[in-house]
DNA sequence: CTCGAACCGGATAGATCTATCCGGTTACTG
DNA sequence: CAGTAACCGGATAGATCTATCCGGTTCGAG
């Protein structure tokens, strides 16, 4: 986040920002929220002071991840609304959202960490909310799905999603789209045959159960 | 965690053992795994040496929480493998374990910090496996699911009924029933009408979403 | 090409957390 | 009911993390 800015951050402290993202991204998938702002800085491969400088304290590091994703998040609520029927829309979403959620590991620690509160956070959120409700609404009146459907299923089913996704996407990066099949069909929603998938390659992902992956502890 | 003691615990200190353990359940659960032993003890009602002196660190006092989680699952798996016939079986094990993931907000965090290779975890872990495998074999085979489910259905199942438990359970207790429902009807099971729900208590949820309750940043 | 503003990175002070030690207290045995 | 082993709790040393400061370097405007 930080303040407006006149003038564009100079052409090498903005890569050394975007490494300094990226390289949080990565720690806070791979090892919790409690990560020292040395490490983030040594796998950024800059200085500490220079994250310091770009960041005040964690918080605002946190909070840029935030409205980071939620930039995304909103494009393709965007994009899925272009969509010319209201199921496929609401379905164009739920696939292209799990997708995204799915590969980013860190999404949860950036959600539970950042301060929603906070001025622009809040406004991205409701913004999102509108969208959100936007193509529940639609999709329901057109029949497209339960007619109990509603926006919180959104994001339960994001959530559940995620759960699996972040503990078998080293193993069977794909596996999370057959419980999107079945959260899907058990919402009512018909799969057009191109977003299903066969059974996941099973004997990987049961070798691997119960086998949680992230944040070694000392 | 601890040796094999002779003498059962003198009952000041069994006392303790409980209050510390419960006290780590709840600041894990609400502040995520990074919480100072000081703080534990402290919401323990117990001085910090007491919890050194029963867990000679962090490490152990995490096993010794896994251990009594493993203990309650493989119970529930004797439990469900009374029942009569092989669907009910496996229905009665995933309602029973998702009912207590439900309940249990620190479960992913002592799983994700738990040593799985220590001794008595790895040998829990296999068991429950086995027992997990056996629900799952004789209700396939008794055509009381998807031909296709498989052992890793189940720990995805609890994997994603926690996520959503975690960020419901404050405003909606019941919520995850809904999810249970749509994910086993969506493996084919069949619910009997007395583990229905009705449509959860929708304005609550929505109002709360998406906002991540665990773990606050510093 | 030259100059200055902006940026870089590491050394380090101050704060926080882990783990230990020891004098005082309490529960169980005979 | 008396003696003792076991337990209690807090003070504290050592380790770790956060955040700052400043001498040296780099970018980009004119």
């Amino acid at each position: 986040m930080s303040q407006h800015r006149e003038r564009p951050l100079r052409a090498d402290a903005e890569r050394n920002r975007q490494l300094i993202m990226r390289a949080a991204d990565r720690l806070f998938a791979r090892r919790g929220t409690t990560v020292p702002l040395n490490d983030i800085a040594h796998e950024a491969g800059v200085g500490v002071g220079t994250v310091y400088r770009r960041f005040p304290d964690l918080q605002a590091l946190i909070d840029a991840l935030f409205i980071e994703r939620f930039t995304t998040f909103l494009r393709l609520a965007d994009e899925a609304e272009r969509q010319p029927d209201p199921g496929g829309a609401l379905l164009h979403y739920l696939l292209a959202a799990a997708q995204w959620r799915a590969r980013d590991q860190a999404l949860d620690i950036v959600l539970a960490h950042a301060d929603l509160d906070a001025k622009p956070a809040s406004g991205m959120r409701d913004e999102l909310g509108r969208h959100v409700d936007g193509l529940v609404e639609r999709a329901r009146a057109a029949g497209a799905v339960r007619d109990d459907f509603e926006s919180a299923d959104v994001y339960a089913f994001l959530y559940m999603i995620g759960a699996v996704a972040d503990r078998t996407h080293a193993v069977a990066p794909d596996a999370w789209r057959r419980y999107a099949e079945v959260l899907l069909s058990g919402f009512g929603m018909d799969l057009p045959a191109a977003a299903r998938t066969s059974a996941m390659t099973d004997g990987q992902v049961r070798r691997s159960w119960p086998e949680p992956p992230p944040a070694p502890p000392s």
